[in-house]
DNA sequence: CTAATGATTAAATGTACATTTGAATATTGG
DNA sequence: CCAATATTCAAATGTACATTTAATCATTAG
């Protein structure tokens, strides 16, 4: 490469390549999947994606040296959040592309499913249109520093780990709509499996928050509830 | 990672990581970016990149692998495409998203236009309404071939390798508008530059046929007309 | 069949990257 | 100041990747 028209468009692709390089990895991808859901410290993003410290750290810069992410330090703990809501928008981008594009996401999301005998059922724009009427109980199984970041309104907060101690909580004779962080996030799909065998007729809703907000539909903020829904 | 659940999550970001790592590499972004514009055969593409055709063949393998292109043999040539328009705005996204948080990205585009002496002028929106109402001469200075796979209603195919012999075709009594790729592809910059020095106004065009698609608006597809233009 | 051409492949090279380990740094509480 | 804790850094490891060169395969024209 000679002519400054040549440097030009090299320098241009490199630019574009960092955020390629910044999205290439798997551990990176559930960084940012995790940083959709809100603010996290390194010690809770190793935590959560069962990688070492060190590892998130380093993932976590190559990340910041991108500007997807930004990090703050606050006492002892240092907090990664994204860096714009754009780059949420783009994971989603990418997810959706990857959902088009690669049959095997598909493949291996049923499979998963299949092994747990909890096939889906009921469509996904009914259930959202359900959702969104409040004609169900809304079950947010997230653990709760996430619910308060930002949940489907009318949802109730019950983590996961919660859920058998609370089921006293949740009317037998509504439907119980249960969500996590979205399609790939697996709590949901274990709440409606226990929610099934204690007799409620429960279904998972794929979409979470980030998907939520970005079809344009309001959050609510803040923290839970006592008892019951509505 | 031991459990079904933990095997799934890495299972799914393992796939959506194929993507982030088609778009790693600043050369193959320079093909998808390329493909964008229509199909190419190898030797095309590694022409108009620099590449080394073998290089050329490997990157378009790594794409193919992660089904952003496809490819057909035809008699000698193997023609490549996107495999999908999804590709495209993929492209277009991540393009954007580097816009918006690599302040590098218009650093090195200001850097070269500076180098030129060929400053903007004129604000985008403005231009583009002008364009779309036909009020100027709009050429298209990409190769033919290009053209005629589609291009901006109503513009003239005058690639920049012809503009010099063509310059009388043009009326010196209307503006001129002239676009290429995209932002970052400099045959309208150049073509431009010499319009200036030869008395017209002209202008450039930021938006590429893949901008302009992604607008949602229309585009023609078909030969050259012949003359001037309206 | 042979020569020419386009594309892919294989081997080889150097570089970049992910990950681990252990040390170093920074902050807070005693 | 010291100890405890969270994070980062540095070094070291193996793996993956980009690129080149040369060989190979496939197709067409003569």
């Amino acid at each position: 490469m000679k002519t400054p028209a040549a440097r030009f468009k090299t320098a241009i692709y490199e630019q574009l390549a960092r955020i390629g390089k910044a999205v290439s990895s798997p551990g990176r991808l559930e960084l940012l999947d995790l940083l959709s859901q809100g603010p996290r410290t390194v010690e809770m993003l190793a935590h959560q994606t069962g990688q070492s410290v060190a590892n998130t750290s380093h993932h976590l810069q190559v990340l910041r040296r991108a500007r997807l992410v930004e990090a703050e330090k606050a006492g002892l703990y240092v907090t990664y959040r994204l860096a714009d809501t754009a780059v949420s928008t783009f994971f989603l981008d990418l997810r959706r592309l990857a959902e088009s594009r690669l049959a095997e996401v598909e493949q291996v999301t049923r499979q998963y499913l299949e092994g747990r005998g909890a096939l889906e059922s009921v469509g996904s724009d009914e259930l959202l249109r359900r959702v969104r009427h409040g004609d169900v109980t809304i079950l947010d199984v997230r653990p709760q520093e996430e619910y308060r970041a930002g949940h489907v309104p009318g949802a109730l907060s019950v983590p996961l780990s919660e859920l058998k101690k609370r089921l006293a909580e949740l009317p037998k004779d509504r439907e119980v709509v249960a969500y996590c962080r979205g399609p790939y996030c697996v709590m949901a799909i274990e709440a409606v499996e226990l929610l099934r065998k204690r007799g409620f007729r429960a279904y998972r809703m794929e979409q979470g928050v980030t998907d939520w907000r970005a079809r344009g539909w309001r959050l609510e903020t803040g923290e839970p509830r006592k008892g019951f829904h509505r």
